[in-house]
DNA sequence: CGAAGACTTGACGGCGGTCAACATTGGTGG
DNA sequence: CCACCAATGTTGACCGCCGTCAAGTCTTCG
């Protein structure tokens, strides 16, 4: 079975209910909530949301990677956040049409597309999406704060809770095989997250890789030494877990 | 007329109503709402909320300058936030009574104290509180991306857009008089905040004040050449005002 | 008057940025 | 099948921003 299948299901089926803010919920009563109006799929490089553009939907990542960023002045791009299967692409979107930053897709992947103003009108009428919101946007606080923490990091430490963090949130998502997953972004993307130059990206790597915490080839990273990670990333098992906690 | 008789007064009287979340609005029916239930002056060094503890308060700072930081692995603190007369606390006390970070006054203040559970309930029953909430927390969203964009920023970009940020705010309450403003801040403190030793801030300071962009003195700071402190920041005032918005 | 805290200054060193050359890979068209 | 090119990653040399350490000044406060 292809994920794609989800294309034509509803949202009662849909295999993330459990990680997604849109999935209508139980009880028939709800299940008529579904608002989904539509299953997107796009290419790799594909622009979801550009910066400033007005918008009258509000997405969920169903399957693919893609990066949330900031064009700043002179041709530098900022990336605030990876989004993963079953991320909303913009919280905001629920409130505003128009935001401060794009959306890009990484990799092929799908989109669940909402009408902002029926997720708006739910919002008003269904108390429990109204607390599933609070749940995602205290979290998206706690992760903000993490990386606002990083200011004060090493390259080594903001790669190594880089790399955990992917590891964790796909690990949720049963994507990862025996520490393995794949992995999409190039040492560029790694460096335009965290202010850091591809090259030196590449200096921590390889260092990572030469010390046996993890390896990767093409489109593909293994976490060889987890303990290792959490312990050059100064963080532990339970602070990296709970910062995802809904 | 002393700042502090807000203590006697009732949130329809509040001197700061237009920057504030916790206002009840306009309307007798609303002004029922009121629900502040205590006013609390705090001294300077006050631990207004400990990182993890329960608390079932929510609070808006009334007056006074207040710090919302973390305490990092081997005892170096990292400011998130530097809170002013109207902000709140923080905003994630409405849905959960513990925090990941911890609040500490600056210098002498006050705080509007509310009950969580009746913040709670004003939430499911006045849509334009809920409005107002989702405005706020958007506004934190635009912050904190901000903040995160600072990775990338080299120590006098990162210290321009932090003065340059407090001087819009403050003006905004109508605390700048002439470019110039009450400062608590110790170099110690920008240096938290910003992932920079204080040994550094101060050589940054010196060059901003040679350059006749910034003075200083005890406790008090003026902005002396805006457009060149945007320049230095690589900002625009419309980028600055528009972080700000509701 | 003594002590603690904040700021300044100078010397030194390292982390990480910059630049250039080169290897590798994958995609495209001949 | 091969030539070509763009994108990515690797390596090495160099350097500058910023961290570290230490000494000294000034203010505030007990």
């Amino acid at each position: 079975m292809n994920l794609h299948s989800h294309m034509n299901g509803h949202c009662d089926d849909c295999p993330i209910a459990s990680l997604v803010l849109c999935h209508p919920g139980e009880g028939a009563e709800l299940r008529s909530k579904a608002l989904r109006e539509a299953y997107r799929r796009v290419h790799e490089g594909f622009v979801i949301y550009r910066q400033g553009d007005p918008c009258e939907h509000f997405f969920t990542l169903f399957d693919g990677w893609a990066i949330r960023y900031k064009n700043m002045s002179y041709g530098h791009r900022q990336i605030l956040s990876v989004l993963l299967p079953g991320d909303p692409i913009s919280l905001p979107l629920l409130r505003s049409n128009k935001l401060d930053f794009s959306v890009m897709a990484l990799t092929p992947g799908a989109l669940c597309v909402f009408s902002r103003a029926a997720m708006a009108a739910r919002l008003r009428t269904d108390p429990s999406f109204a607390g599933k919101l609070e749940a995602f946007c205290a979290r998206e606080g706690r992760v903000a704060d993490e990386r606002i923490a990083d200011l004060a990091r090493s390259a080594s430490e903001r790669i190594a809770r880089f790399i955990l963090d992917l590891f964790v949130r796909l690990r949720m998502r049963g994507m990862v095989a025996d520490g393995a997953f794949v992995f999409p972004l190039r040492q560029h993307h790694i460096g335009d997250a965290l202010g850091l130059t591809p090259i030196h990206v590449g200096r921590v790597l390889r260092q990572l890789r030469d010390d046996g915490l993890i390896e990767f080839g093409r489109n593909r990273l293994v976490v060889r030494d987890y303990q290792g990670l959490l312990k050059i990333a100064g963080a532990t098992e339970e602070a990296l877990a709970s910062l995802l906690d809904l």
